[in-house]
DNA sequence: CGAAAAAGCCAAAGCGCTTTGGAAGACTCT
DNA sequence: AGAGTCTTCCAAAGCGCTTTGGCTTTTTCG
């Protein structure tokens, strides 16, 4: 059943069924209610690709997956695209995930706006100046950026936690408990998130006249392992901390695990905070030793994004606003005053 | 530049360049090749909505995503999505996800083929007599299933790996090492991998002339709390297991800290076995004591799942052709001879 | 009451591609 | 040389929708 069939049966033109249809107003109520329950009683729908090819609406939001033999998607991911897809659905929009070489994913980007394939996209783990964020800046098309890049001369929207607040309040809780010697166990150091965390570490030493000396931050792929030879790294060498700050609950199980090799405990010996992004498979109430954290889901924020994109899509929304979720700090039983 | 411009160019018809490019024998070899490097030289390249018009190819692979409050996506997924993503990538397919209620998956299967949104579609983590997999196969879309259904009227491709197999062969191995009371920790009941790997165990006891008590097989969502839960249940029982098989990383780590708090050890007092799908972000030389495994890369199976759709939508593959894939055994130090 | 404005509808022209049904010219064969 | 066969190309008809521009008919208003 198209379009040229239900305009013929109801002996209307094309023209003025497609408008009862779309909620122009140069149509009579009473043909507007014969035409929509026509459409309903048999089951029209309007086929996607012809309503694509006139309007250039399609439906879709895009997303750009680094993709390559040695390119590991993160797991958060996951956990974005639930929320991401919840509201999509309720919505009834679809998510094109486009796979791009990891090194070159401007072609790509290039390709779905050149092609019209999506009607926006959303970026993330942005780095400062990230390239993606200024092409995609550039094509014009609606975006937003879950997290945020920084050092342009233009403004964009995004969506972003406070990690530079949350890990602040987490340093600052460690030193109030009387630890000198903080450690912190990032992200990759590239990505702004990182940065923004190391940065809040840093100020709440700063601000009790200590630092955080460079042999105590590693910034590694957040893996089990990484965080396991970080923490024998950090703990097995000099002036070993006696606090860990760390950006995932996943490199927090190799903290934990190395903590314990070294016959170590927590918090006896180590404090350990964490970043909690609330996965439903893992949760920090759950470690051996219960573990504080600063918690974001990154679930509502996948719900988020797809919020402002349908709105920037619809023109509901507009301009550069970006906003900043702040982040729990909670605090379990790996955290306590400083060993003698 | 669209196909009219690039054909006024060359004073040429639109039919002659189209068919240059798209590989058609009738048209000079020598026109051909003015056309293709035309059309590379001005960077043409075909408009897809155009094209998905004209001929319902719409150049992407389907996935229905089912979503809502309280439906977790399974990390496993993100790691499947890699590899069908790497396969993609070089093969210029795009896949789109399309979220639906997880109560209702059909509207939006029936709808995504309606309205030709992609070429085929991929099935996962199936149940016996997949309602999914009927209805795909009576709306006639090409379509692979990850892993299996059972009990059709009718054949259907798949890929999926031995679970029966490999869990047969893990018992075997603990059975051998004076095992008697083994249990198993499995995924979701209902689906068919956790089927297999029960009756994969149940087959090695039975060969023994052992059998698996009820009380010693759980069905959970594979989550680290689920197997903590499950493992303390299990071995604070009467008749606890000296032996466990587990079917997910994640869930091990419950079991491993589960363990440890009844004041245990791996393997002294309990063996272990898991499934590892392969992350980089957990794996099983890490554990404390490292975790003996049943191998097979999710990842690889997601390349290959897509090779398979690729093929398919090309029509290079037909068929009902499914596929089973032999899964490793890795014995590591979690195993040891029954204690006394 | 007649002109102007508004309401309601339609035919047809896109959107940019593929594909059908020729047609013109070159070549082969008897 | 004429008939038949390839080869090579083209005009035009879709694919199913939206939208422009215009045409009636009805309503409004001085």
């Amino acid at each position: 059943m198209n379009l040229k069939q239900l305009a013929h049966m109801l002996a209307l033109s094309q023209t003025t069924v497609s408008r009862a249809l779309n909620g122009y107003p140069e149509v009579n109520e009473e043909t507007r209610r014969r035409v929509m329950d026509a459409a309903k009683r048999h089951g029209y729908r309007p086929n996607p690709s012809a309503r694509r090819l006139a309007t250039g609406k399609t439906g879709m939001i895009g997303y750009v997956l680094p993709t390559g033999a040695s390119v590991d998607i993160d797991p958060h991911f996951v956990e974005f695209l639930s929320g991401l897809g919840d509201y999509a659905r309720s919505h009834e929009l679809d998510l094109v995930l486009s796979p791009a070489d990891a090194d070159d994913q401007e072609t790509t980007y290039r390709r779905i706006v050149a092609n019209r394939q999506v009607d926006a996209v959303y970026i993330s783990s942005p780095r400062p100046a990230d390239r993606r964020v200024a092409l995609v800046n550039t094509l014009g098309i609606p975006f937003i950026v879950h997290g945020r890049s920084e050092g342009f001369d233009f403004d964009y929207a995004f969506t972003d936690i406070d990690n530079e607040g949350a890990f602040h309040e987490a340093a600052r809780l460690l030193i109030q408990l009387g630890h000198r010697r903080l450690a912190l166990i990032n992200g990759d150091g590239r990505e702004t998130f990182a940065i923004h965390r190391e940065r809040g570490v840093r100020r709440a030493l700063a601000a009790s006249g200590l630092t955080l000396i460079e042999r105590h931050v590693c910034s590694v792929d957040m893996t089990e392992e990484n965080g396991y030879r970080a923490t024998r790294r950090l703990l097995e060498g000099d002036d070993a901390p006696t606090a860990i700050a760390c950006s995932s609950l996943i490199m927090a199980l190799g903290v934990v695990r190395a903590v314990r090799d070294l016959g170590l405990s927590i918090p006896g010996d180590v404090s350990l905070i964490a970043h909690d992004d609330v996965f439903p498979w893992l949760r920090p109430e759950n470690f051996s030793v219960p573990l504080s954290t600063t918690r974001s889901s990154i679930r509502l924020a996948g719900a988020r994004v797809a919020e402002r994109l349908a709105a920037r899509i619809s023109g509901l929304e507009e301009g550069a606003r970006g906003e900043v979720w702040p982040v729990d700090l909670v605090v379990r039983g790996s955290v306590a005053g400083a060993p003698a």
